[in-house]
DNA sequence: GCAATGATTTACT
DNA sequence: GTAAATCATTGCC
């Protein structure tokens, strides 16, 4: 997962909902691994929440934060090597409007796509949609190679993960405004 | 059954 | 910088 979740950036992602697309290109991203203690399936820990993660890449694992933001991650092992990318900022390209609809918002700025639950709201993202695929159910990732330079450093509000706290398995696009917590990237 | 808590955001001070 | 919102999941009784 630490080298899929870099290739992310980049690249676009896309979902249709009841007719309506709303896409972004990827900016920031973290990973999730079972090795290590900020992952829900650490040491290969199978819950029902975890199940999915236990699936083949290209499963989605969406579920539910602090009882308000589904949090977007794409499924990137073989099947019962649970390991996880976080979506964590899309710089918005279809349907905007709908994105700003979704947010609540009338004024288009960076800060409002940057952010897992922001990015979440955008898109559509239910916990429902738990399980999906990638390019089969709703949501699309186009495959593509950026060629932009990229920063990375500790991931954000994983303190309970001890040492493994500070592996720097967050990654963003070094000259993109659509980046959360810039402080602490290099 | 029940209490604790979180891969966050937002609105305050 | 601090705190509230808000509930599914988890772990323990």
């Amino acid at each position: 997962v630490e080298r899929i979740a870099p290739h992310l950036i980049g690249m676009m992602l896309s979902t249709t909902i009841n007719g309506v697309t709303t896409s972004g290109i990827i900016r920031e991203v973290e990973a999730y691994s079972f090795k290590e203690r900020g992952c829900h399936a650490y040491n290969k820990k199978h819950t029902p929440r975890t199940s999915n993660m236990f699936e083949e890449g290209g499963c989605l694992y969406v579920y539910l934060i602090y009882g308000i933001y589904p949090m977007l991650n794409l499924v990137t092992g073989p099947k019962d090597w649970p390991e996880a990318v976080l979506i964590r900022s899309i710089e918005p390209v279809e349907g905007i409007t709908s994105q700003l609809k979704r947010r609540g918002k009338d004024q288009f700025h960076a800060k409002e796509f940057s952010g897992p639950g922001k990015v979440a709201q955008a898109l559509g993202i239910r916990t429902k949609y738990n399980g999906l695929l990638l390019n089969k159910d709703l949501i699309e990732l186009q495959i593509g190679e950026s060629v932009r330079p990229l920063i990375k450093g500790p991931r954000i509000g994983i303190d309970y993960a001890g040492q493994d706290a500070l592996l720097p398995w967050r990654w963003a696009d070094a000259q993109s405004d659509f980046v959360s917590h810039r402080k602490g990237l290099v």
